[in-house]
DNA sequence: AAAACATATTGACAAGCTTCAATATGTGTG
DNA sequence: CACACATATTGAAGCTTGTCAATATGTTTT
């Protein structure tokens, strides 16, 4: 199953702002509600949407909807899939030299 | 060693355009030079020396110098250093429930 | 049904990013 | 030393992203 290049970039996106990756670190010690994760941030509430609906679009988080709270957690199955197409991406076969050398 | 929130996301933004995804693609195959690099992307000499700066800055590429040529590598401590971030980052300790439960 | 609550969406503005033309820096060559 | 070449830097334009106030949607409670 191959990536795109843009689908790529919508993984690594989650982790490009520092707002985003302190949500990782709240979500590592398990599932929370949207509500306990504005209380810990400093931000507005729409804020904290925008960002749980990027983080949910590169798959590395997963929202479950329990009456009128949202509960958000880091997702397994994505953040293996992002750690394997880093390596991919970032693997060196070394097939060959570069002319200019 | 601690990484600050900002250097983490410094790490992964490499990965949030579609043309230096485009570029680890082309140096999966060893090192290249930046003439090589800028022969297969369709951007100006510029717009990937730019690209090039950013990509260093996050560790996933490394540039040696010889002459007035430019190498680019892919670098396996920096990309092995990105994988464990990656993987820190997105674990589940799953040490407690959350309130709203 | 209305009120209270939790979250999402919209629209606007500011900040940041990508891109290029022009220019600068540094290296080898005649 | 002057010229050609490879790459980097600067500055400006356009696009994208982050942020908030205001509002909308959907859920529970009274």
């Amino acid at each position: 199953m191959e990536l795109t290049n843009k689908q790529i970039t919508v993984i690594f996106k989650a982790l490009c702002d520092e707002n985003r990756v302190q949500i990782f670190r709240l979500l590592q010690n398990g599932e929370k509600c949207a509500c306990k994760l504005l209380e810990a941030m400093q931000c507005t509430q729409p804020t904290l949407s925008h960002h749980m609906k990027i983080l949910c679009d590169s798959g590395l988080v997963v929202g479950r909807k329990e009456g009128k709270w949202m509960y958000y957690s880091i997702s397994p199955e994505g953040t293996e899939k992002a750690v394997n197409v880093l390596r991919e991406l970032t693997k060196v076969s070394d097939s060959g030299e570069c002319c200019c050398k």
